[in-house]
DNA sequence: CACCTGATTGCCT
DNA sequence: GGCAATCAGGTGA
């Protein structure tokens, strides 16, 4: 499942359920936007220089979570694929909300735009650095693989929010096949 | 040890 | 559409 180039397990991603169980509260999105990042050799990637306090767990097993805080502000979540000390992981950036929405919209303090981007999707699941490090297989937040091919095109694009190597294509995007958004974005 | 920057968000015009 | 907020980690001296 998340063997292998880590942008066919960011496709094969799309479609999965992610869930967590905090505060008694069980939430669960269905994935429909991530990015790929590779290692030394990805210049955009956290882990392009080596391994350091931050980005540790990106350098654990594929099925480690690796949470990291975005400007200061933010959690972002990141499920690491391929092998160990070859760093490569998908970032989350978006679901749609199919277990729990009342309890997202009430973490986010919002009813629209909650789970549209990756600090949002954190916010909205309840993810933060104490996930960091733990696994997608028995850990608080879990990854349940999709029982069949999402009915959706995957829509390709550079990654956002980057400064180096902003035309590699690895941002991928479910859309309804009338090309409309999934989530509520 | 000081400076700089960001895998973002949300509010303002 | 534009920009301020906000701070820890990374980088270089």
């Amino acid at each position: 499942m998340l063997d292998g180039d880590v942008a066919d397990v960011a496709r094969r991603l799309l479609g999965c359920r992610l869930s967590t169980d905090f505060d008694g509260a069980p939430t669960t999105v269905v994935i429909d936007e991530v990015e790929a990042y590779g290692g030394a050799d990805d210049p955009a990637s956290h882990a392009y220089r080596g391994p350091t306090k931050r980005n540790t767990s990106m350098f654990a097993a594929a099925g480690t979570l690796y949470v990291y805080r975005s400007y200061g502000v933010h959690w972002c979540a990141n499920i690491v694929t391929g092998l160990e000390d070859e760093p490569s992981a998908v970032l989350l950036r978006g679901g749609i909300a199919v277990v729990g929405a009342d309890v997202m919209q009430e973490r986010r303090g919002r009813r629209d735009h909650v789970t549209d981007g990756p600090g949002k999707l954190c916010a909205a699941l309840g993810i933060t650095g104490q996930d960091d490090g733990t696994s997608v297989a028995d850990g608080p937040v879990r990854l349940i693989p999709a029982e069949k091919p999402p009915g959706a095109v995957i829509v390709t694009g550079p990654r956002i929010g980057i400064s180096r190597e902003v035309d590699r294509p690895w941002r991928f995007i479910a859309r309804s096949s009338d090309g409309s958004s999934l989530n509520d974005i």
